[in-house]
DNA sequence: TCAAAATGCTATACGCTATAGTTATTGTAG
DNA sequence: CTACAATAACTATAGCGTATAGCATTTTGA
């Protein structure tokens, strides 16, 4: 058995969880032609009819520059409709089969993260869910 | 205000977290020139002279096609030193200027680490750290 | 001894991320 | 009202980590 410097590092096992977490999620949705960023896209466009997608890429952490492809796939798919608003943005809203597949999407990804919850012994998962969001809504960067 | 639908789930909030991690994690590390998965490899030589290549991915759960090029530019760099052990694996072990910069790299990663955990209420700490060695030693794949 | 496993490797592709730069529109301060 | 700044959407490109498929060689073991 060789040593493991990395065993004492929760930074690591950070890193680690959330890639197995993320490919499983990606395996799940490659069902519905999804990646993980489309899916969160459409959500995001499902609870918020209309929103423009400089808003959804502030709110997700998506820089305009991969908004723009993203939402190009998911209105060439049509999923998504874009209706403009004024000169230079446009409206996001689903269309009937994005509402469709939007509603399968968040089942999935229900049923990702309760998967996630039942592997956390009961006693520390308030916790652990406490301090995600702790570190989520810090500024970091 | 836009609405978010992510916002009470905890694989979504894991997910930033670990993303945002890592790119502060690579920032720090361009000094050195290394990217964040060399700098672990180096480290898991460090600790384990003559390991082989093979036996580092399985540790770090990188596949050996993307082990080759990484050690390559290890080798390049004469950070590390390959020795054949038998006619198709070899031994690695780190070099004079790779021990200085194997050091760098874990004083980097230290400071990271403890940056982490400083963001972390006392209280709910160790149910963190042990929820996330929980979920990495499980086996999620 | 001979087939299976292991090792290192190339080529290729996918997904998320980022920066730089463009065009057009809107907002605003003077 | 004009001039300048900010916003929005976009293209092109690149870096990093991940993956699969396939190959040549060597070692193992039934």
């Amino acid at each position: 058995m060789i040593r493991d410097p990395l065993k004492d590092l929760p930074g690591y096992a950070l890193r680690r969880v959330s890639v197995a977490f993320m490919s499983r999620l990606a395996a799940r949705l490659v069902r519905l032609h999804l990646r993980p960023t489309e899916a969160t896209v459409l959500l995001v466009i499902q609870d918020n009819p209309g929103v423009k997608q400089s808003e959804i890429g502030r709110l997700l952490g998506v820089v305009s520059a991969n908004m723009a492809p993203l939402v190009a796939r998911l209105a060439d798919r049509n999923l998504i409709i874009r209706q403009a608003v004024d000169g230079r943005s446009q409206g996001l809203t689903l269309s009937e089969a994005g509402r469709r597949t939007a509603q399968k999407a968040r089942g999935i990804m229900d049923d990702h993260e309760a998967d996630l919850i039942a592997h956390i012994p009961k006693a520390d998962c308030a916790a652990f869910v406490r301090v995600l969001h702790t570190l989520a809504n810090q500024k970091d960067n």
